[in-house]
DNA sequence: ATGTGTCTAAACCTAAAGGTTTAGATTGAG
DNA sequence: CTCAATCTAAACCTTTAGGTTTAGACACAT
């Protein structure tokens, strides 16, 4: 695909706090027939401002910024809903960064200590709708990512302070039932019981969960990741 | 890396309901000195108490099998939280499947179409504790990914059928008290108004979701994305 | 066999929630 | 100006919900 665009270059810009970098990487680039770096920016309320105004076809970002961080800046750049492709060009291989800039839009990642073809062919890739990842960076996504993953649905089980592990099964079963807005005299029914004994396991649950009421008990037990355990137990 | 254990061979099992499939991928595999097909399986119920049994390396899944989809076998074998390693081997490309699977665990994910040198290849790096994830699969799996984030947030506006949309301003304010649990008497409070105004307004919000008590309401608002609106609003 | 935990259930009570109707004040659109 | 929507609020009522105490039945462990 490179070089079959004869209308116009695709349009580049740097941003870099450090200047002599953002040099560097403008005149690496200009060395290539295809692209064309049309400005540089310090910092990320003047990149926002030039990307309005040119709107280039690609952004490439250090993410070590003084003032607002990268972060913030995918994250502004994102909400303009241009066409313009966010690279993040970073010292960092840190993990979460990684992954909050993909998560947020990026369409490249690139680590400064790579060599500057990679640079290049991150562009190539970038420009004709790929991903560019390399796949270290990708494997640090994806243990991440996992992890992640993971961890919402596990933290329950694994947190000491999770009330309700206190709860025995007859009461989860109650709870569960509260989660999906049932009265006592539903539950009751569900369950073959009488209403008097759900309102003592409500109770119950109330003291151990520590709340007041019905609505407090669902929003502890959802906040705690309860409906995903629920939901594991009927897969 | 690949060679380099001479203690024993990574032990594979291979899950795909086609026989003469599995076979031909078993025979492959056994080619390289490095590698071993312990077993197959036939069906995800098979697989799981094999992998059980013998604690495989890695696992080599088909994932169109009938009975249980592939999906819910992965999120089985990772219940059993072994060192197991699953590699999704699939005809299919779609993103879901992808994001679903790598969600779940999995460390890497060929297509049937691919060359077969790929899939040692695959097993050579997952073994290594890498991800392996084709260049034009990571296209699809970030594609899913980024606008899967983008929609959690906003599917809730581009709902026709939200009937959290028909609120006016004050009853999205009281919907907000009621989920953090609040009596009509604290809510009263907060807003400067008598109960039986708020009492008033709560009705409204019940007649306007069609639910009957403040439980169903706050699980309504939670499952449209309410209290994400109200936390953009904030931000 | 004795105690502990769980599930069951009742009686009794108060507080809160929910339903209905009515209505005044304000605002903005036609 | 008038209509519609919204926010406010009261009175009246029924139904749930929540709190407390007590207690029988069963299982399981020491």
């Amino acid at each position: 695909m490179r070089g079959l665009d004869f209308q116009r270059k695709t349009k580049v810009i740097v941003v870099d706090d450090n200047y002599d970098h953002a040099s560097g990487i403008r005149e690496l680039i200009n060395l290539e027939n295809e692209y064309e770096v049309i400005a540089n920016a310090g910092n990320a309320n003047v990149a926002i401002s030039l990307i309005k105004k040119y709107q280039p076809d690609i952004v490439l970002m250090d993410m070590n910024m003084p003032e607002v961080d990268g972060v913030s800046a995918i994250m502004r750049i994102m909400e303009l809903k241009l066409d313009t492709k966010i690279i993040v060009l970073t010292a960092y291989d840190d993990p979460d960064l990684i992954f909050r800039a993909m998560k947020l839009g990026a369409k490249g990642y690139i680590l400064k200590t790579m060599a500057s073809h990679q640079l290049i062919h991150a562009l190539d890739e970038v420009v004709q709708g790929k991903i560019y990842l390399p796949n270290v960076l990708c494997s640090r996504f994806f243990d991440y990512f996992q992890n992640f993953e993971k961890n919402q649905q596990n933290k329950m089980e694994e947190d000491e302070n999770n009330l309700l592990n206190d709860l025995t099964n007859r009461e989860e079963e109650v709870l569960s039932l509260l989660t999906q807005g049932i009265t006592y005299k539903g539950v009751a029914q569900k369950l073959f019981i009488s209403e008097t004994t759900v309102k003592t396991h409500v109770n119950n649950i109330f003291q151990k969960l520590q709340v007041n009421d019905r609505t407090q008990a669902v929003l502890y037990a959802i906040n705690k990741g309860f409906l995903n355990k629920q939901k594991m137990k009927i897969a």
